[in-house]
DNA sequence: TGTACATCAGTGAACGCGCGTTCACTGATGTAC
DNA sequence: TGTACATCAGTGAACGCGCGTTCACTGATGTAC
């Protein structure tokens, strides 16, 4: 007590949280939650199997908060979006430009949501649905605030939203998927600029003409 | 020899092959090939786990033929689409409309690509994004033909084909997960010819712009 | 047509392995007095 | 401050189970003569 020295209890069972984590995280990259067990994580890890209960239930709540930790980084990087410049001409170079840029500083969390997404336990895949479902609603309340979209209807929003939302979780699977060849993935960038403004444009014409 | 009645043993070996397929196909519907186990394919198709080795190498081989099958009646599907009207007002109505109805008859095949796309064995994954690749050039030679697009440049319509493939590829997700319920199935089916046409006219527009 | 042999889809026992989960435990840290 | 007790993260043995793969086999079908 009298020298803040060696670690409280509390903190020693945060570090091997963290650590279960870490190695969860790291041994599915390859392959799938589905796939991972908890023998493997423990090993990783350096506890004996049975010392994976004092902190999670099972692989699949494990899996819940991977999800949680993952979304925190993607909520970060549409704050960041959201404080930029809310015009046509800057929002599309921008907006990429920070996409790419996030997907290369927690490309585990995108490569998990993009996997688990499809392919995790039903648990997981359910939370990652919802949380995808609440990025497209704050979408739609940033594009509501765009010159020019006052009067769209909430379903129009929505519907650009959902096709915004999943050309970019398309453009972060393709970039994770060119990982080391940059000209592939300058490519890949171009490509959703391109694609980002093409629905912007169509959008805006659609709806002057309905 | 004299009545053609008892089958001969190619035709009893291609039945077993055909169940086995069957039988992979249904098991892995909950989860995903790399959970699937040989002796549960076996067990479910009625023969000796080692019987298996008569006709696959393994799980992920197995797996391959899956996606042979399962890209047949999607480009049956596109070839339907080709043979529509090819005029702006007919085909997004017609597209959607044939992708809804494709996705309901084949849902297991959509199912399998959607799933195994992300999380499937390496090889697996990379054969579905290799047929996915040969989907957006067939796509991108349907919209050369297309009246305006004769000044487009071929990055032009591979991004546009990209973009169209990612934005069905989803929605077909989509109507899967919806499942039983008809009243979700529209809404996804209204927004993703919604989607369509806006990113058309956009595509014409901001061709037309640059 | 009849016989003798070859083929080969499917059998069944056996193997070593990693799995999740149970249980009683240890011993350092934390707390009450 | 010192002592006695409580907490609880991590231990280690044990369990029954399903896994992929090996091997020698069976017996019906197919073929050569």
């Amino acid at each position: 007590m009298s020298e803040a020295r060696a670690e409280s209890r509390g903190e020693r069972k945060e570090r091997t949280r963290r650590a279960i984590l870490d190695a969860a995280m790291h041994l599915c990259e390859d392959s799938s939650l589905v796939a991972l067990s908890l023998r493997q994580v423990a090993k990783e890890v350096g506890i004996v199997p049975t010392a994976f209960y004092r902190h999670f239930d099972s692989i699949e709540s494990l899996g819940l908060a991977l999800v949680d930790e993952s979304f925190v980084s993607l909520r970060a990087m549409l704050r960041d979006v959201r404080r930029g410049d809310p015009s046509y001409a800057a929002i599309v170079d921008r907006s990429v430009e920070i996409l790419y840029d996030h997907v290369q500083r927690h490309r585990d969390h995108f490569k998990f949501i993009a996997r688990e997404r499809a392919a995790g336990p039903p648990l997981v895949r359910e939370a990652i649905r919802h949380e995808i479902e609440l990025c497209e609603r704050e979408l739609a309340t940033d594009l509501a605030r765009l010159p020019g979209t006052q009067p769209w209807s909430a379903e129009d929003l929505r519907v650009l939203s959902n096709l915004i939302v999943t050309a970019m979780v398309s453009t972060a699977e393709q970039i994770m998927a060119a990982a080391g060849r940059p000209g592939a993935e300058k490519q890949i960038v171009e490509t959703a600029r391109t694609q980002l403004r093409m629905v912007l444009i169509g959008a805006l014409n659609w709806q002057s003409r309905t």
